[in-house]
DNA sequence: AATTTAATCGACAGACTTGTCAGTCGATAA
DNA sequence: TTATCGACTGACAAGTCTGTCGATTAAATT
């Protein structure tokens, strides 16, 4: 019986694997990092996580910048795919932003670092590492619906940039805010799936209900 | 005409002067703490701010940490102050929380650097020099609020623990978001005074939107 | 005017961090 | 079995950052 390199690899797990050994590295760095941010955080640190030296660190990804360019390209990677698939433009405007923070949502419980790499790169680095990056996509993509929902009379009249920022502090600021919250009795599983699941029903029911037009459509509560 | 030695100081302004250049270090750590953290702020770069020589940071404050911890505590006077003069209890929750959200909102436009230290606190320290510090106190009165709201029916039956976190979300968004939301137009002018009256109103509007119980109390709007 | 006290500075020691390098070791293939 | 190549390591050079110290000068006091 015939075995291929790649069959070989993946069950006989061997002692140097290329592929395995980055892909820690990825995952001790995106952990670093989403704590600490580019700056504060010790590549020394992130070596003794995946148990591998620190100099493998520059042998696969250059630098200290480099590897952090990869942790954020990996992890918006999922978050920019799954909003783009959301094909929103095909359904009523409430529908759409539902879909839309359901799916945002999914996936920021997927992977809860990732808010806290977002507002590093946010506050300390001002965004010079998102120029071409995700989430001004999906900034686009949320000011979009709220806009048409505007116009077709369901939602409020709303500020459309100022409510998707707010929004998406609505949806966000929890993942952040988990380490200064952790002093409440619910603190200790802030990330536990029934936590999480709480959590997005929570969120997209204190959104829809905020920007919905008041009452009917159909016959305006206004005078005239 | 006797004057006092308060009066001279104030008026002449003299070289030396203990008070002035503390408070001058206080602001240059706010602004350097804000944007990088406790870890990644360097007291160099601190120092350059001021004018005065890096030394003065040791002299005055012991150490990087004696310094930020000052820094945190005096962010957080105002807003702590603020809230607790709110007197919420004799209001009618809307009321009650409508007049919280401008009370904190109101805080934070006067000092915006305040919830990105929040949150590098949160994120990197997990909050360990807030353990008695005021946004627990914060976060126990938003909860109250809406408990009492929603014990009284005129808000949703949500839950007020995960609201709360996301109304704050709601509401300090803005502030961190704002470094990822400099290559909007709008985004170049997100903290003058006008953007930020707007935010207030945007955010106060959907999260009163957000809690409050559809239609009227009296005349169920369901089927029956 | 002389003396004391307090504020300030510049230089620097020591610790910590990044990134490099020479060389070891394991797998694969001839 | 041995040569080769890529994965991997530990030690270290170079640079950065914190915190200290003695000297210096402005204000207060006598």
């Amino acid at each position: 019986m015939v075995r291929t390199k790649a069959e070989k690899v993946k069950k006989a797990k061997p002692v140097r694997d290329a592929i395995a050994t980055q892909a820690v590295i990825l995952a001790a760095a995106e952990e670093e990092f989403a704590q600490h941010g580019l700056t504060a955080a010790r590549t020394e640190a992130i070596a003794a996580k995946t148990g591998v030296a620190k100099s493998m660190i520059y042998y696969y990804f250059k630098d200290k910048e480099g590897l952090y360019r990869a942790v954020l390209e990996r992890s918006h990677a999922d978050l920019l795919q799954t909003v783009q698939n959301l094909d929103w433009e095909h359904l009523f405007p409430e529908v759409a932003l539902e879909k839309f923070l359901q799916a945002l949502l999914d996936c920021v419980s997927r992977n809860p670092k990732l808010p806290a790499m977002m507002f590093h790169e946010a506050i300390q680095n001002h965004g010079k590492y998102y120029k071409d990056s995700s989430s001004v996509d999906i900034d686009r993509i949320s000011i979009a619906i709220l806009e048409r929902g505007v116009a077709a009379g369901v939602f409020r009249p709303l500020d459309p940039f100022q409510s998707a920022i707010n929004i998406m502090g609505t949806c966000l600021f929890y993942f952040i805010g988990a380490g200064n919250i952790q002093q409440f009795p619910q603190g200790e599983q802030l990330l536990s799936p029934a936590m999480l699941q709480r959590h997005a029903e929570e969120a997209i029911a204190l959104v829809l209900a905020g920007v919905r037009a008041p009452s009917k459509p159909i016959a305006p509560a206004e005078h005239e």
